[in-house]
RNA sequence: GCCCCUAUUGUCUAGUGGUUAGGACGCAGCCCUUUCAAGGCUAAAACCAGGGUUCGAAUCCCUGUAGGGGCACCA
């Protein structure tokens, strides 16, 4: 049974990296018909941030991931927040003291920083409380010193593992700290934590970032010291931006919930995502979760950092996008519409921007001029692919006008119908005549939709009225 | 400083000893066309460097270089 987690610290928000751990998590376990399970690492007092386990709820749920076993969601191996399992870890910390695979440690905080700064690290240091004595241990307690746990090291010999991506990975256990497991304010490390409750949620596969790479085999040597077997490993590359610098808050770059807010769809993020590290083996990109799940293949994953790229983002998103039924981007694309388009066949507006718009807050500018048609000058009646000049145009629209005004059938078939027809007949191209048409409705160089389609939209009494008023500029 | 990891076009990537080094984004051009898109076609664009191994290396080995990560009572 595949048995996968995610196991994030609240910190208030998901970054892309967090979400990929968790979509490849997920993926790995929903592949196998495994579980997927949803753990809260707030062992660190200091840095947990009110709301953020809520936040952590929304991503998840925003990205169509959801969970078998969680905080509000409990399979029997809870509980599933760490601050909540402080007895747990205190047990199994009692064991490895008991079997010497740990000791106490009295030092205080101020004692080490000299030697953490220091560039000239001693490999194989270990700490002088390593070499207390039971009576010496008892000494310390009495005076009042509250100890932090370590782990007992191996002086000698060589830690290793293989990882489904990275492979092999060999590490000498004198380049190894005698780590802290448990923290004078009773509260586990990660390094301590992320064992006991991988072993007891029975987590099949752990996966991680590649931070984590270079500790794994102290996790290892933990798990022998218990007399577990350890899980299997799938570390990730990290994602970066695309000048090679990592991804960060303050730089300005996103996390998954302001993408969203930007207006890419969650469905799009998650595919994207997903093919940063990753790739089917064949050259489909386009992906909705299902066929993720279907075609996901963890010993595929890259062991490079990609970066991100925001562009390709806009593209993949765009298809998705394409890819919706009109009425269901119609609904998604509702709340984005302004104001000034209450009067308008909104539904017919989603129809002809859907093909044009690649983020969804594109939309304000894509149909902002129905509301407002725009100053423009009459140099936007010249174009040359259209064969437009400002005579040309003046010679259509004074033509076209007394037509269009007589005109009872005002839809998009009835307007080409006669147009195309003047056309033929005063021997201009289409082109020639449709292009002032639109400049005039739309005020601007480009618009979703031609001539005819925006006529039909505006109405007839509007069109003439714009029509009336680029005329006059022409004049 | 020590240790671990990585390295194919600007970016995401395919590639596991013999390929005209393939695809995608972006970029440029052309076609289509009722503008713009979309779509179709075309182009430019890469194996970090140097040594080996081999009949033959993007692919295997070594060194270097560059980048990432770790060495917390953070995760």
């Amino acid at each position: 049974m595949f048995r996968t987690r995610f196991a994030p610290s609240p910190t208030g928000y998901m970054h892309i990296g967090n979400l990929r751990t968790a979509l490849y998590a997920y993926l790995i376990a929903k592949k196998a018909g495994g579980k997927f399970i949803l753990r809260i690492e707030d062992t660190d007092q200091s840095r947990n941030v009110p709301e953020a386990v809520a936040a952590i709820y929304r991503g998840l749920a925003l990205a169509g991931i959801s969970y078998d076993e969680g905080p509000d969601k409990d399979g029997g191996f809870g509980p599933y927040v760490q601050s909540e399992r402080l007895p747990i870890y205190k047990t199994y910390a009692q064991k490895l003291l008991a079997s010497g695979h740990a000791y106490y440690c009295f030092c205080s905080k101020e004692d080490k920083p000299a030697l953490e700064a220091s560039n000239e690290r001693v490999e194989g240091y270990r700490d002088p409380c390593r070499n207390l004595t039971p009576q010496e241990v008892e000494a310390r307690f009495a005076e009042g010193l509250v100890p932090v746990v370590r782990q007992r090291i191996p002086l000698e010999g060589i830690s290793s593992f293989d990882d489904h991506v990275y492979g092999h990975i060999a590490i000498e256990n004198k380049q190894l700290d005698d780590q802290v497991l448990l923290k004078s304010d009773g509260f586990p490390t990660y390094n301590f934590a992320n064992v006991v409750d991988d072993h007891l949620m029975e987590i099949s596969h752990v996966i991680r970032g590649q931070e984590y790479l270079s500790s794994t085999p102290k996790y290892n040597l933990l798990y022998e010291a218990f007399g577990w077997q350890h899980p299997e490993y799938i570390h990730l590359p990290h994602i970066i931006r695309e000048d090679g610098a990592k991804m960060s808050k303050r730089k300005g770059d996103p996390s998954f919930e302001d993408l969203v807010r930007m207006g890419f769809l969650p469905q799009a993020i998650v595919n994207y995502v997903a093919l940063l590290g990753w790739n089917p083996g064949d050259e489909r990109e386009f992906f909705l979760m299902e066929d993720l799940i279907a075609a996901f293949d963890m010993d595929r994953i890259n062991k490079a950092n990609a970066a991100f790229s925001i562009d390709k983002l806009r593209w993949l998103n765009a298809e998705h996008i394409r890819s919706l039924s009109p009425e269901a981007f119609h609904q998604i694309a509702l709340p984005f519409y302004p104001e000034g388009l209450k009067g308008f066949d909104l539904a017919k507006i989603s129809q002809l921007i859907q093909i044009r718009t690649e983020i969804l807050t594109d939309i304000p500018r894509l149909v902002g001029f129905l509301a407002e048609l725009p100053e423009y000058s009459a140099e936007l009646f010249e174009n040359q692919k259209s064969k437009s000049t400002l005579e040309s145009s003046r010679v259509v629209l004074e033509k076209t006008l007394p037509l269009l005004e007589k005109l009872e059938n005002w839809s998009n078939e009835g307007l080409f119908e006669v147009l195309k027809a003047f056309a033929q007949e005063q021997g201009f191209k289409v082109g020639t005549v449709m292009w002032p048409i639109r400049a005039t409705l739309s005020g601007q160089e480009t618009s979703p939709g031609g001539a005819t389609e925006l006529a039909a939209l505006l109405g007839k009494e509007e069109s003439l009225r714009r029509i009336k008023l680029g005329l006059s500029k022409l004049q």
